[in-house]
RNA sequence: GGAGAGAUGGCCGAGUGGUCGAAGGCGCACGCCUGGAAAGUGUGUAAUCGCCAAAAGCGGUUCAUGGGUUCGAAUCCCAUUCUCUCCGCCA
């Protein structure tokens, strides 16, 4: 969410940004600059009002104590058109500031300048290119097929335990997954990032500070029970450990790394995109987040992107690093790097890590905030985060390009995870 | 799941209808003292919104959350959440 102050005093930049992401926000910023007129306005005459009544108050405190009673009485009578008005105006703020809100979560985060124009995910920009494509033979399979080969992994077996899209890892398939998640963790922790272990479901408060509620309840599995959801990525219950906190700038960069299971409806999804691990309900990821001041932020993407890179090299699949153009970014970024693999068999680029920087749009929603040596005011964070990595569309990858006749190759980096080199039949 | 107790500032803790944004202490900041430090001592120490170009200043709101009673609520009433104790169940 954009702070109203900003469109406020800049919203006519806020317009043409906004353009980039192919938005036209003339028509929301003029409402909620005339909302928020009459919001101040409102606020002004009820805290008026609300001062006399004060004033009242005490006095009748001081003339029943006096012992003067019939002023008192007489001053009661004023409270009671005092109290209307009150009434009347702060349902007038509240229905003002609730309308304001409901204006300003429609805004898109402003896009950083380094974001190309584009409608869509043709014009991304491909900013570095790095690995070995796979010299794979026409009859190389793809990894569903490999799979169910080695027996590996067993999508069926998920359709009868619970439904499509949660398969079931079985043997070396299940340890690959162990030794991934470690793998990921360990070259976070060694980069400085702080583990966290967050639960895997959480309250509406926690959906709404990292603003899956109000609009995206439907991508997310409700327990309607107790009124939890479980988490679409570890992002929420990390990013949420700092709602309503206000750090010290000596505490920056915050970096935390989190492995948890994501749970997501993928309401809408079909074809080819959904097969075998391509696009699951359950899938394991593990994330980083990092939280900065703001005239660092930029510094902390870059070194994000720059380790997230590391992981991928490691694990010696051909990759791809897609800087975002305005009509393909998410609505809370300002610049989001994309890291394709790709997957040799299906020959096609599989989307397996995004890292964002949402400067102060996400700390606005959260009230995150920070204090700076001999500045008393609290001001907005700068949040970031990405995925290092998630799991599934790596594996697909992995199994496909490193296939060979004996079997499927670890690459030498995950072997002391995994404890084998290869997977045969 | 049942019964009871509780939730106050960064922390501890007092406060049961008006003079309470809230005693006292700890912590922190700045000063005094000191050769320097500790001790001692003095002062200050929340967030947020509005008025104001801004600062200062003034005003509103906030004592878990949301409602209510009252001229007036940290204090009384109701609901919710969370914590603790006992019982039950349990990896």
């Amino acid at each position: 969410m954009l702070t109203i102050n900003l469109i406020r005093e800049k919203a006519d930049e806020v317009i043409s940004r906004l353009k980039v992401k192919n938005f036209d926000a003339a028509a929301i910023v003029s409402e909620i600059l005339k909302t928020d007129e009459e919001r101040r306005s409102t606020q002004t005459k009820l805290d008026n009002t609300l001062a006399e009544l004060n004033t009242i108050s005490k006095e009748i405190g001081t003339l029943i104590r006096e012992n003067k009673k019939e002023e008192a009485e007489e001053r009661k009578n004023r409270t009671v058109v005092l109290k209307n008005n009150i009434a009347e105006l702060s349902g007038l703020l509240e229905k003002l500031e609730f309308a304001l809100r409901n204006l300003a979560v429609k805004l898109p985060n402003l896009p950083s300048k380094y974001v190309p124009e584009g409608k869509g995910a043709e014009d991304n920009v491909i900013d570095r290119e790095g690995g070995n494509m796979p010299q794979l033979d026409e009859k190389a399979l793809p990894h569903w097929d490999l799979a169910k080969m080695y027996d590996i992994i067993d999508f069926d077996l998920g359709n009868k335990l619970t439904g499509a899209g949660f398969p079931v890892y079985k043997g070396k398939g299940a340890k690959l997954q162990r030794a991934l998640i470690n793998f990921f963790l360990e070259e976070n922790i060694r980069a400085g990032y702080v583990e966290i272990m967050p639960p895997l479901m959480v309250n509406e408060d926690s959906g709404f500070g990292t603003g899956q509620l109000p609009d995206k309840d439907a991508q997310m599995y409700h327990v309607t029970i107790d009124n939890f959801y479980l988490i679409p990525t570890a992002e929420v219950p990390v990013t949420n450990i700092y709602r309503d906190v206000i750090l010290d700038a000596a505490q920056f960069p915050v970096k935390n790394t989190a492995y948890t299971p994501c749970f997501r409806r993928e309401a809408g999804s079909y074809g080819k995109d959904v097969r075998g691990l391509n696009r699951l309900h359950q899938f394991d990821k593990v994330e980083i987040v990092q939280i900065q001041h703001p005239d660092k932020s930029y510094e902390s993407l870059e070194s994000m992107v720059k380790h997230v890179e590391g992981l991928v090299r490691k694990l010696e699949l051909p990759y791809r690093i897609v800087r975002l153009c305005g009509g393909d970014m998410s609505f809370t970024s300002a610049l989001t790097f994309d890291f394709e693999v790709f997957a040799g068999a299906q020959k096609r680029w599989l989307e397996v890590s995004s890292v964002s920087n949402f400067e102060s749009f996400q700390a606005n929603r959260l009230k995150l905030r920070f204090r700076e040596d001999g500045n008393k005011k609290p001001q907005l964070a700068h949040t970031l985060n990405g995925s290092s990595l998630a799991l599934p569309r790596i594996v697909a990858a992995l199994l496909e390009n490193n296939q060979t006749s004996q079997g499927i190759r670890i690459p030498s980096a995950l072997v002391p995870y995994t404890g084998f080199d290869i997977i045969e039949k």
